[in-house]
DNA sequence: AATAAATTTCGATATTATTCGAATTATCGA
DNA sequence: TCGATAATTCGAATAATATCGAAATTTATT
């Protein structure tokens, strides 16, 4: 049937399962457009542009902890990377699943 | 930030939520395989294309009820198109939420 | 009209997800 | 070392989801 193993779909599933809460999807949209997948934002306060976890839960009305909970999320089903740089964490967005997401749907048209 | 309204973000979440389950996602990819998308499988019993509720169940160890179950989730979500055709009811895959679903992913790596 | 096949609806239950607030940990700067 | 900032962990409340089985619906066949 399909050209996927089992275990591949489970993890694409898990892919969907992470982007399908509204506010991980506006996160992930952020690390996105932020900044070149595979790269976290340069860091320039005037420019507003970075990728810290405090960044991504700003404007979306939601307490720190629960941030936290959905960057998590976000990182188990292997969608963004994050590593410590001083106080903050940087996530950025892993461009390897992010081209197999893009195949999934794309395959099929082509 | 994203290019995307919030409605449309919305709509992106549905469509991950629905492929978030792993048998919705396989008879998902079912569909996407077994017939070009846009269209219902060609019924030709011998070669097992097809492309009805009852198949699209069928190897995923689960009832009749919860396939329709899950169908219908799919179909909520834009994913699918479903039309009646005498006892069966036959599902193909929406081609445009396909396309969009594609540039999703592919628009930031270009 | 009666039966069979395909699908849906409904109600129930068990599991999982979302979000918060309080407390905790880690790092930086004075 | 103290205080401030950033992030995490934990526990709890509420809401949503997955799945089943029984009953109902729709269509085709005899």
């Amino acid at each position: 049937m399909s050209n996927y193993r089992d275990d591949q779909i489970i993890q694409f599933a898990e892919a969907f399962k992470a982007l399908s809460n509204p506010n991980r999807l506006r996160m992930f949209l952020h690390l996105i457009t932020c900044c070149v997948p595979g790269t976290v934002g340069s860091f320039d306060a005037e420019a507003g542009v970075s990728a810290c976890v405090g960044d991504l839960g700003r404007d979306l009305d939601i307490v720190p902890s629960t941030v936290s909970h959905h960057i998590k999320e976000l990182h188990r089903a292997g969608l963004i990377r994050m590593e410590r740089r001083g106080q903050k964490i940087e996530c950025w967005v892993d461009p390897v699943i992010l081209r197999s997401l893009a195949r999934f749907f794309d395959e099929p048209l082509t």
